[in-house]
DNA sequence: ATCTTATAGTTAAGCGCTTAACTACAGCAA
DNA sequence: TTGCTGTAGTTAAGCGCTTAACTATAAGAT
């Protein structure tokens, strides 16, 4: 394999010239440029990221951090929506991505991500940070490691989506179609921060339309398909007159429409039921999802690029996206 | 940041004493070893990995290779099991993953991808290694990283799912079950090796029948749901006496599934449909997915053990995992 | 008692690259 | 003409760790 100063003598030059070439960085002639270009290619010269990385502190490496609480890192095709466009944004900037997926406890996060964080190997970090046990950016603090937090515990450079505004729009959308026995199929609010926002859009809109929204049945899942039809299962046999169910994931959703068809009743006919997140299968489960479409190829995609702007010394405004309510057909009038 | 140096200070030994703790290697005294672990608590040292790769040529990070040839690495829950069964096991043992997704034309892959072979920064890869027009391990050949093959294109150490069996199980099943007027859903041949062998597989389930496997009508989608549903849209109009689907995926099931019922038809009463890989949806489709089990998330964990195996210089064996078909309810007799 | 091998720890070279400091010269302003 | 600043390229130190080769001693075999 070819190393720099192989380069070096089939260009005629020192080694920091054909450094200084490859970063384009001052001085050099065309001429030089030139012959140096040529060496690399003819001898398939590629640089050692480790020798980059200790001589300069620069990795070409990106850590992409999803914290493995519940099944979702590997189960949600939400997660693979967000690297989606993370991915094409390092690609094209010849960044690596290197998938980190910490275990949480209330006390901090698993000894492997320390070291990682530690570990020199990372230029930057993009987190969906949403657990509220504990926050992956903690240890990250102390760090000069520049971050952008996808999810909601405080960060100086995030990339968010309106959770509240969603929330509130599919309990907007539910009481506009004259739903009122409406039962929440929910997480326990120590999962994740993203649902304890939608809840409280969920509560504004309830509270907005005249709507006591704490006598609303409400039943705790974990995100999961079976765990939402096991919350529609429970919410049924105490409130059999529910006519719609808002659930804070598209797989709740999912699993709520399941439950609701194998007890023989349909939806939306007998039971409206809407989902968030707006995951690929939602436009063709059936019958397709009302959801929440929270953007998320794009968030991973601008929050690559502010983390770009970041590491180039640039000082990027915090984002918050707005959310669109999608109506398909599992919610109607009642 | 603590330094090696700094530890060896802290503890009164050279710092050779203390990578010799760190790794483990020969010879220090179990007082030594103490004194050397106090000091890298009491200041909290972590290893520069940079550093370490360079040194020692060890880096601690895997690749795991999923190429992007088609929508499926970012759209696939298949995609989240491996990389679920791989995580597990990197995580277990201290490792970390570097996610590549090279982009393949017949000439070759992407100048980011060979960057990163070359780069120094992999101790190991897990590919799949799927897409006939070229094999991502074809730059590797000629170097000396170790690779597992979770594909079918060739490669020393493989897991391997028999899709020839699959196949055969699937068109087994709809032959068993009554069905002669099968429409089959696949994919072109150059789009993914695993698809050739369930199709050979299929033909074979045919042959064994003494059914005409090439008077069977196909469609080719691209794996993604809504071409699963034009697929079948094209068979019906063709062929509107078909009473099963046979789909080389699961998501292409589900858009067939989505069409039957969009024309007014039922699944499995009037038309049958079965598809491959159990992603998780498959279970909680409506009606519950008749497919095949190709246990992505164990031959994640397996490639895993097995490169580490060969990283540990040992030599095990390729394996081929049997397929079990899963029958659910999207399938019944004509 | 002597020789050989193992144990315990240390010194220092080097992994491959970046870049500060340097040498030499060119161009411009006073 | 002289002094200052910029251009072009080079030298060499160092990033942080590993580990070969070294020194010293201990233990075992003859």
């Amino acid at each position: 394999m070819a190393k720099l100063e192989d380069v070096a003598k089939r260009a005629g030059v020192s080694t920091a010239t054909v450094s200084k070439v490859l970063s384009n960085t001052p001085y050099f002639t065309e001429s030089t440029r030139q012959r140096v270009m040529r060496a690399v290619e003819e001898l398939g010269y590629v640089p050692n990221l480790a020798a980059r990385a200790l001589a300069a502190g620069k990795t070409s490496i990106i850590a992409v951090v999803f914290p493995h609480v519940y099944d979702g890192v590997f189960q949600d095709p939400h997660t693979l929506h967000i690297l989606q466009g993370i991915e094409a944004e390092c690609t094209q900037r010849g960044y690596n991505i290197l998938l980190s997926t910490p275990r949480l406890t209330p006390d901090g996060v698993d000894e492997h991500y320390l070291r990682l964080i530690q570990s020199g190997y990372i230029d930057g970090i993009i987190a969906l940070d949403n657990v509220p046990i504990y926050s992956v950016l903690e240890p990250i603090r102390s760090k000069s490691i520049p971050v952008v937090n996808l999810g909601t515990h405080p960060s100086e450079h995030y990339v968010h989506t309106n959770d509240y505004s969603g929330g509130f729009q599919l309990m907007q959308h539910l009481l506009e179609l004259g739903h009122r026995a409406i039962g929440i199929i929910s997480v326990p609010n120590d999962l994740n921060l993203s649902a304890n926002h939608r809840m409280e859009g969920l509560r504004a809109a309830a509270q907005a339309a005249g709507v006591d929204f704490d006598a609303l049945p409400i039943a705790e899942g974990d995100f999961s398909i079976t765990s939402g039809a096991a919350c529609a299962d429970l919410l049924l046999q105490q409130f059999p007159t529910l006519t719609a169910f808002v659930c804070l994931n598209d797989r709740m959703a999912m699993g709520a429409v399941q439950l609701v068809h194998r007890i023989g009743r349909r939806v939306p006919d007998d039971i409206s039921v809407v989902g968030y997140d707006d995951i690929p299968m939602a436009a063709v489960f059936d019958p397709p999802l009302t959801t929440i479409d929270a953007h998320a190829p794009t968030r991973g995609r601008d929050a690559t690029r502010m983390l770009f702007d970041v590491l180039n010394g640039k000082f990027p405004d915090p984002v918050v996206y707005p959310v669109d309510l999608i109506v398909r057909e599992s919610s109607t009038h009642t």
